[in-house]
DNA sequence: TCTGGGGTCCTTCAACGT
DNA sequence: TCTGACGTTGAAGGACCC
């Protein structure tokens, strides 16, 4: 524990939320709900008018619906939250060298090491200083939080919500966490946390109280020795700028389940490509393939090969994928397909070469094949962080679906449709950044049959006029993101490319 | 109309080599 | 040569986090 509050916990207040609200000046002070708007699509945040309705995150989106019928209900804009992201991580760079972002919204700074504070007085003017520097350069609030330790200055940063400071004084540790409940610690959720309940053990006192023996007993080792030092305020772990990625993964929620043994076969093979190519994207390659199923009943299997070395080789991958799914008993449908790779390592040409002619050699498969690597790297690589745009597709939308089999997640092969076949009907995603050619910027309010309602606004405007289009007019195109606040020259020049086709359908307002 | 996606870490168990 | 102890590795699953 260190004698001065010079860790510092940042948390942007309902970020993806507040982001849409300040970027729609006509949906300040609603409630807005961000997430998946597919029939499987669950609440990524909820703004705070609309938690008052009792929608938080992680709630199935058909639940928030009944429960706020009237909120906006949009689809995440990646691409918008990286760049505000982006302008806080700098801000919060300014203050120390040791910055280890934990998500797009949150981050630990240690303040120490950037000699931006040394003591309590210090700590709570810079953490004052950084929240009104995030809010002229994004225009969004965040939460600080100041303690002696990581824990500490997370449970602070969750005291201030919203929009506030708190500050954690070091040698008030234990009387502060006492009474609260075993949940507030890291790595307490619902399982640990009711495990702990049937032992008698609700607050954090209790846990202090209990002995790290006992926990050990109860918990395993790791869990119990940790738990029973944050239990008494004790968590020496460092603030860690740089993080190796150890693994990379893709999965995707399919509307209706999959049956067809043959179409499950073709998911896992897209899959493949899109992990490969997220795996190159990252200069990396990986020995162990993972594939994971969810079937029908939400029971989740996953299974694993690990290969004799690293590959980011297409072909390696998606046939190590094919053979696991092999041993997988598909009956009675399946939910969920990912495919993933661990044990990582950096990219090196010789890794690839001589991995991919050992298994190709060994496997006898041959089958037309050539290199196979175009495909991963075109397709989804680099799109990380993507929300399952595709669950809006089919039943919303209305169009454009597969025929016999349901829609699912079409994030590639959309792509590669819309590439062969321009004309294709266009669509439309609520909340999608729109430009027309006579009224300017907008977004996407809702769509389907065949028309698109645009509302004509910007984030400096007064709340604008909503006008009606057919899906196809030619005066509108999907565009970038506008900056939260005008004039902002250190706005990311070079946002990745709008992706147009990536969803569609929906209603922002239904 | 129940329950996303992308991760990390830990535990248990089995196989295998020494 | 056989057997047990032990460490390592891989596979699978679970809990947790944002």
């Amino acid at each position: 524990m260190r004698a001065a509050p010079t860790i510092l916990h940042l948390d942007m207040d309902a970020f993806y939320a507040a982001a849409e609200q300040a970027a729609k000046p006509s949906l300040r002070g609603k409630p807005v709900v961000v997430g998946g708007l597919g029939p499987r699509g669950v609440v990524a945040t909820a703004s705070y008018e609309a938690r008052r309705f009792g929608v938080h995150s992680a709630m199935p989106m058909a639940q928030a619906r009944r429960l706020a019928p009237n909120a906006a209900y949009l689809v995440p804009r990646f691409t918008l939250y990286r760049a505000v992201s982006e302008q806080v991580m700098e801000l919060l760079r300014g203050l120390s060298p040791l910055v280890e972002p934990l998500s797009l919204d949150e981050a630990f700074v240690d303040l120490e090491a950037g000699g931006a504070a040394r003591d309590a007085a210090g700590a709570r003017e810079t953490g004052e200083r950084l929240r009104r520097d995030i809010h002229e350069v994004t225009g969004l609030t965040g939460s600080v939080g100041l303690a002696g330790s990581k824990m500490l200055a997370k449970i602070a940063s969750e005291e201030a919500k919203p929009d506030g400071l708190v500050l954690i004084e070091p040698g008030t540790e234990r009387e502060l966490l006492g009474p609260k409940s075993v949940r507030i610690l890291p790595g307490v959720g619902p399982a640990t946390g009711e495990h702990l309940r049937r032992a008698g053990m609700t607050t954090v006192a209790d846990l202090a109280g209990a002995g790290e023996d006992e926990l050990v007993r109860l918990l395993g080792k790791a869990h119990g020795e940790s738990l029973y030092r944050m239990a008494r305020g004790y968590d020496d772990r460092p603030v860690v700028a740089e993080r190796d990625a150890k693994s990379v993964s893709v999965e995707d929620t399919f509307d209706v389940d999959l049956h067809d043994r043959v179409r499950v076969r073709m998911e896992v093979e897209r899959l493949a490509e899109r992990c490969v190519g997220r795996l190159r994207g990252a200069g990396r390659s990986g020995r162990t393939v993972v594939l994971k199923v969810r079937r029908y009943d939400f029971s989740t299997l996953t299974r694993s090969e690990t290969l004799r070395g690293p590959t980011d080789d297409l072909v390696v991958v998606r046939e190590a994928a094919a053979r696991l799914l092999e041993g997988v008993d598909t009956t009675g449908g399946v939910r969920l397909l990912g495919v993933g790779v661990t044990g990582l390592a950096d990219y090196t040409q010789e890794d690839l070469f001589a991995q991919a002619a050992a298994e190709r050699a060994a496997a006898e498969t041959g089958g037309g094949e050539t290199s196979g690597t175009e495909a991963g790297g075109t397709d989804a690589g680099g799109v990380e962080g993507r929300w399952p745009v595709g669950g809006a597709e089919g039943a919303a939308a209305g169009g454009a679906g597969v025929p016999g089999e349901p829609a699912g997640p079409q994030g590639a092969v959309g792509a590669v449709g819309a590439a062969e076949e321009v004309r294709e009907e266009r669509r439309w995603m609520a909340g999608q950044d729109v430009r027309h050619t006579e009224y300017g910027a907008g977004w996407v309010q809702g769509s389907g049959l065949g028309r698109v309602t645009v509302r004509f606004e910007e984030p400096w405007s007064a709340p604008g006029r909503v006008r009606t289009f057919r899906a196809d007019d030619p005066e509108l195109a999907p565009s970038d993101p506008l900056p939260l606040v005008a004039g902002q020259s250190s706005w990311p020049a070079s946002l990745p490319k709008s992706r147009s086709v990536e969803g569609g359908g929906g209603s922002a307002r239904p």
